[in-house]
RNA sequence: GCGCUCGUAGCUCAACGGAUAGAGCACUUGACUACGGAUCAAGAGGUUGCAGGUUCGAAUCCUGCCGAGCGCGCCA
């Protein structure tokens, strides 16, 4: 309407003259403020249900993000301790995003950037030093049960230990901790369904130079300045606050240095767009990261996308569960899937908004009773499996597509359902493209409802000795279609639909 | 002090500037010789924190205020 400069419904009746020229378009009418409302000749709704069923688990799939090259960074905890609940949030709709660009078609890498480097490896080192000789907690140390469990296992691998010079026995603990820490990240990361396609170490770019390499591309394009014995990015040229350190009085890089490198090798692997999925409390390094990128000739809103979500409260017996890094009493990623379970975890994390805060409660999501959303789909999925068992036991098959008249599916109840399993392709393609897994989620329970309302009065198959007729064919079909839908759904969030509950 | 994010039904949360702001739970009333009742039907429940503004149209965009969370190191 902003181009035509008339007004919406004149346009709308327009193109509903032109709609209701085509065949299979019954009626078309305008209403509110310029909608179409289209409704279909009877029975055109019913293919549908053979194009999903052909589809099969490609169903949802779209090409709308083709030629996209994406690295997806999420979670990256350091390597100083467990995954805990903040970040389990990011594992949980990092995974359901990178599941959704792949389905619409982009080329995705997951990625985990661990930090080995630093001054939080060395207060990690010192604290399972401390740990092994039994000593208290250093300050800025790390505490838990875990610190002294890799401590004790570090020990026990190398006998004579506890005699070498601290500092001799700092570089063991300092390189096996991060090693046993990792991979106990890996594995908890990997039990909860969520794999990495690349783990990438800090300490590889300070390896290569390309710290240094970075610093002076920066340079080169005029964006560093000397001041106060230290080497400066003027971020400030882009929108920043404040200049950055990359290089301190003392010559060593900055954090920031080392992320500055990390852009710089993502986009010398060839991706065109980064995203990295952070908490909140990181939102105060968007500023930079944008500047950083412009400051490389990229165009921020292009090639840099830094999705931030708020935090997550456990929530047992009606109450917050505390955490405390000092107290070392953080909720991990182990804790939560010992307590409601990877498939609720993961619709739990999944189901909301990034931009809300949650609370997981803990109760809810162990309850088997419809209060808990992720029960209502997979009951949805696991009697539509149990209806293809029966179905099966009658001797009924899907059979021939040619010999089923899809037409018959003309009952209000079908059509609800023919159309919400059609929103699907769309439901994921947009969901990729707001980088907002919850809306499958969402959609999902909606369809739930919707198969259940259908099931509730359309009755499958045969009753007692009643013959299966052509009808009954069509509703298997329809049946096997939303089955399938709820399964393309769910593992997008990462979550299995189960054949019996 | 400056900055970012959030504020929607009793609760947990949806709503890509568009129709009468929607679901689930909880509450009220119905449907059980049931293809899985772990379901379904109906009802009630709202000044979208407050006040202005932009727009044909605002929960959504802009300004101010109130409230909550989080940032503001040559830490990572």
């Amino acid at each position: 309407a902003g181009q035509a400069r008339r007004p919406p419904r004149e346009v709308a009746e327009l193109i509903a003259a032109r709609l209701r020229e085509h065949d299979g378009v019954a009626t078309v009418e305008v209403a509110g403020p310029g909608f179409l409302n289209i409704r279909l000749a009877e029975g055109a709704l019913g293919n549908i249900a053979r194009t999903v069923v052909e589809a099969g688990s490609h169903y949802g799939h779209t090409d709308t993000l083709a030629g996209q090259r994406i690295n997806l960074e999420f979670v990256s905890a350091n390597p100083t301790g467990p995954v805990h609940l903040g970040s389990v949030r990011w594992a949980a709709v990092g995974d359901a995003m990178a599941r959704l660009l792949l389905a619409s078609g982009a080329d995705v890498t997951r990625e985990y950037y661990f930090n080995d480097a630093g001054a939080q490896i060395d207060r990690f080192a010192e604290s399972l030093y401390a740990a092994s000789r039994s000593e208290p907690v250093p300050e800025d140390g790390y505490a838990g049960a875990y610190v002294t469990e890799i401590a004790d296992r570090i020990t026990a691998g190398h006998p004579g230990l506890v005699a070498e010079p601290r500092e001799k026995a700092l570089e063991v603990f300092r390189r096996e901790g991060i090693t046993l820490m990792m991979d106990e990240i890996r594995t908890s990361l990997e039990r909860f369904g969520v794999v990495f396609d690349v783990y990438f170490p800090e300490r590889d770019l300070h390896e290569r130079g390309r710290l240094t390499e970075a610093v002076e591309r920066l340079r080169e394009l005029g964006h560093v300045y000397q001041a106060e014995d230290a080497v400066w990015l003027r971020t400030t040229d882009f929108g920043d606050d404040k200049d950055r350190v990359l290089l301190r009085r003392d010559g060593r890089p900055t954090y920031f240095c080392a992320d500055v490198a990390y852009y710089l090798d993502k986009r010398s692997r060839g991706f065109d767009r980064v995203i990295i999925v952070l908490g909140a409390d990181h939102h105060g390094y968007v500023g930079r990261m944008r500047a950083m990128v412009a400051c490389f000739g990229d165009d921020p809103d292009q090639t840099l996308e830094i999705p931030l979500g708020q935090l997550v409260n456990l929530i047992r017996d009606g109450q917050p569960v505390r955490m405390s890094k000092r107290h070392g009493t953080v909720v991990t990623l182990e804790d939560v899937v010992e307590a409601v379970g990877v498939d609720a975890a993961r619709y739990a994390l999944a189901r909301s908004s990034m931009d809300s805060t949650i609370d997981l409660d803990v109760d809810l999501w162990t309850r088997r009773s419809s209060d808990n959303p992720v029960f209502y789909v997979q009951y949805a999925h696991a009697r539509l499996a149990s209806l293809r068992r029966n179905a099966v036991d009658l001797g009924l098959e899907l059979g021939d597509a040619d010999s089923v008249d899809f037409g018959l599916l003309t009952h209000e109840r079908e059509g609800d359902l023919l159309r919400a399993l059609g929103d699907f392709p769309r439901v994921v393609s947009g969901a990729a493209e707001l980088r907002a897994p919850h809306r499958v989620a969402r959609y999902l329970e909606e369809l739930a409802g919707t198969y259940h309302r259908f099931y509730d009065v359309c009755r499958v198959l045969p009753q007692g000795d009643e013959p299966a007729t052509p009808l009954t064919s069509a509703r298997l079909w329809l049946c096997e279609a939303a089955r399938l839908v709820l399964a393309n759904g769910l593992d997008l969030l990462g979550v299995t639909a189960p054949e019996r509950m």
